[in-house]
DNA sequence: CAAAATGTACTAACTAGTTCGTATGTCAAG
DNA sequence: CTTGACATACGAACTAGTTAGTACATTTTG
């Protein structure tokens, strides 16, 4: 372990790189790319600015690994869900609460990503990382709509890209226009209660949408 | 009229600010608050940075004046659809599709709400004028929501503001997450195919919502 | 002429990135 | 187990370039 004492130095490379990381995603997130300042995240890490360049090369390069750092987090969470044990419908409020309340907990990476959306997605195309990702989504959906579809419970023939756009945009409007929207109508969306409604709001939205 | 003869200058106060306005749109709404820089606004001017600090102050007293702008604009469009002339059901769809177009249309617009939401709509918050805008729309959406309970259209009691907040998600989210959500599905939503269908699957979802 | 509008050239502060030197860990040889 | 040599990890101070904002002079307009 790595106790550091009064004043002494001990080398802990990887708790460094662990900790320039979560100090500059909380950085971008609240300031974007242009707006993070180096020498803010420095003062905020135990370590110096000496240290972002040397793991990190640049800004940049600083910014693209916190970026793959966020979304390789999701993966993990989004895999095990045993979605295909359960009836079509269920399966599907499952996913579509899943979603919600990942991206309700998760406000830091809602805005990285549209901090990534006025950079038009430029770093996240030159990470092959990230790009295969979210590919597995698409085939839980489109098997869940089969089943529903075969079963008679859903009398839609739906993409499942268009189904995950309508649950991706409702969970993530929520929270990256939550300060925009809530000026507008007063509204605090992170309220308990409207929490509550708004995740049984989607989730019978799309239920509804499928059957009709 | 302010016509420029080969060397001679004529004072257009108007238009000088209209034309700043107009170029420091493009450059906040494509690089954000922080990474838009004056001298790069200035350039693309027929003026000079000297006047953007006459008429507007400071970087982000600019910002204010297009983000003012911006919404300012939407006001007029919204206005006049006369949707209390139309049943229940046409009226939503109606409004759903005006929503929708706008959004697609004003890509600017979109990109200057996902910044201000970035820094916590902090300047939103400064200005009045922007704030009373649409509280209009809550209350036609209000109407038509009730109109269509009494005769028996609509099944569902629904908030006005949820309901608002359904379609908003769906516009805003295709263009302000087009790139990240391109990238990752390889799929143009800017496609006047998919544009067509993503129109209509916004409204059948909301109608069977409501009726469900 | 006075006030409003504009252009030129400048500056003070900031900021990404670097230079140079030091400390720490490791591992092989004694 | 100690020594010492080499690579890795680190810190403080510096620099070159950028950027928001300004001082001052000049022109236009009423």
């Amino acid at each position: 372990m790595a106790e550091r004492g009064e004043n002494g130095r001990k080398n802990d490379p990887q708790q460094t790189k662990e900790d320039i990381l979560l100090v500059a995603t909380e950085e971008f997130s609240t300031h974007g790319l242009a707006g993070a300042r180096v020498d803010s995240i420095a003062e905020k890490t135990r370590t110096s600015k000496r240290m972002i360049y040397y793991y990190f090369g640049s800004k940049e390069g600083l910014y693209l690994a916190v970026l793959e750092q966020s979304y390789r987090k999701i993966r993990s969470l989004e895999s095990d869900l045993h979605l295909s044990d359960l009836e079509p419908e269920e399966a599907l409020r499952t996913l579509i609460s899943t979603t919600f309340d990942h991206d309700e907990a998760n406000p830091d990476f809602v805005r990285l990503v549209s901090i990534e959306n006025i950079h038009h997605a430029a770093h996240m195309l030159r990470s092959e990382a990230i790009r295969d990702l979210n590919v597995s989504v698409i085939e839980t959906i489109a098997g869940i709509l089969e089943r529903g579809f075969d079963q008679g419970i859903f009398r839609r023939k739906a993409d499942p890209i268009d189904i995950h756009m309508m649950i991706s945009a409702f969970c993530f409007f929520r929270v990256s226009n939550r300060y925009t929207f809530g000026t507008i109508f007063r509204r605090n969306l992170s309220d308990g209660d409207t929490i509550e409604r708004h995740r049984g709001m989607i989730a019978d939205a799309v239920v509804s949408y499928l059957k009709s």
